[in-house]
DNA sequence: ATGCGTGCAAAGTCTTTGCAGCTTC
DNA sequence: GAAGCTGCAAAGACTTTGCACGCAT
C-alpha cells in the first residue's frame, strides 16, 4: 500500500539548489509549478513551455526555460523525452506508481503511454550492481502502430 | 538454446528496399556492413560514421549518411539513441540475446551497456496489448554513477 | 556587497532540403 | 527510360552562449 506521495514542494526545491550555491529564483518556481500542474502523461518541449507561460502573462525568456529545464532534469526533478523526431520533451519524474513509458510509432510518430512496475525494479536491480543511484528510467519501445501497418510508408 | 543468429544479408537489405520500392546502393550496402562490424555495443553518430568511411577511403557525403541511417532506423535495422546531450546515435539492431539497454550518468555522461531479457519480453506483451508491432526496445536507466556521486556538480 | 540568474541577440551545432546529374531497376 | 539516389551547398531548426543588468543571499 503506497503512501500518497507529497508533492515536490517550491522549499525542497530552494533547499536543493541552495545546497548546491545555487539560487531559488521566481522563474524556477514557476517553471516547477507549471509542470506540477501538467496532466499526468504530458510532456512539453521548452517552446511549448515558453508558450504557456506567454498566455498565462509570464514573460520567461526561451533562454532561461532551456536553462532551467536542463538544470532540473539534472537534478532528477524532470524526465528528459526523446520521443519526438526533432525537439526534446520534458515532465515531472514521478515516483513509481505513477512512473510510466512509452510506446512510439515510427510511422505515424504516435506516442502511447503505458505503467508497469517491474521496470524500475529492474532498473533499481540493475543500477545497483553498478553503484549508480537512479534518478530514472524510461524503457521505450519502438514500433509500428495498427495505424502505421496499414500505411505503405 | 538459442540458435545462432543469422546475419542480416545485403540481400535480404536489398529485398526489403525493393517490396517498397526503393534501391539497393553502393552507399547503402557500405553504411550497412560498416555497422554489422562495428564492435558489440558500439554506437556511432552520422558524423562518427562519416570519419569512419573518409579513413577507410570511403566518400560517401553526410547527406546520404543522414538519410541513411534513418531510413535504416526507420526499417528495424539500426537502433536509434538518444545518450548523449547532443547527437543521436546508431547502432545495428541485433535480435535478442543481443539486446542490449543502457545506463547513463548525468554526471559524468558515462555510459555503461547491460543485458536484460525480461526487457523484450515485457515489451513485447504491452506491444501486443495495443496491436504494435516491435522493431526495437530501449530501457535507459539515468542516473549518477560512483564517480559522479563523489563529485561535487 | 557578491556573484548567480535573466534577457536579448548573436552564434553554434546538428540535420534537412533543393537541385542537377548519375545510377538502379 | 523512369524514378530513385547522391553530393554539394544552402537553408532550417533547435539550443547554447556572451554580456550587461538585476536580483537573491
Amino acid at each position: 500500500m503506497a503512501a500518497p506521495q507529497p508533492a515536490y514542494t517550491p522549499d525542497a526545491f530552494r533547499a536543493e539548489l541552495h545546497a548546491k550555491g545555487w539560487r531559488m529564483t521566481p522563474q524556477r518556481e514557476i517553471i516547477l509549478e507549471t509542470f506540477q500542474h501538467l496532466p499526468e502523461g504530458e510532456h512539453i518541449s521548452a517552446e511549448d513551455l515558453y508558450e504557456i507561460l506567454q498566455q498565462r502573462g509570464e514573460n520567461i525568456s526561451l533562454s532561461t526555460i532551456y536553462r532551467t529545464v536542463k538544470l532540473m532534469a539534472r537534478m532528477g526533478i524532470l524526465r528528459e523525452l526523446e520521443l519526438a523526431e526533432d525537439r526534446k520533451h520534458y515532465e515531472i519524474n514521478q515516483p513509481r506508481p505513477y512512473h510510466h513509458h512509452h510506446l512510439l510509432c515510427v510511422k505515424t510518430n504516435q506516442v502511447l503511454e503505458f505503467k508497469d512496475d517491474r521496470i524500475l525494479k529492474i532498473s533499481q536491480k540493475v543500477a545497483e550492481r553498478y553503484g549508480f543511484k537512479v534518478l530514472d528510467c524510461q524503457l521505450t519501445i519502438v514500433g509500428i502502430s495498427p495505424e502505421g501497418q496499414r500505411s505503405i510508408f
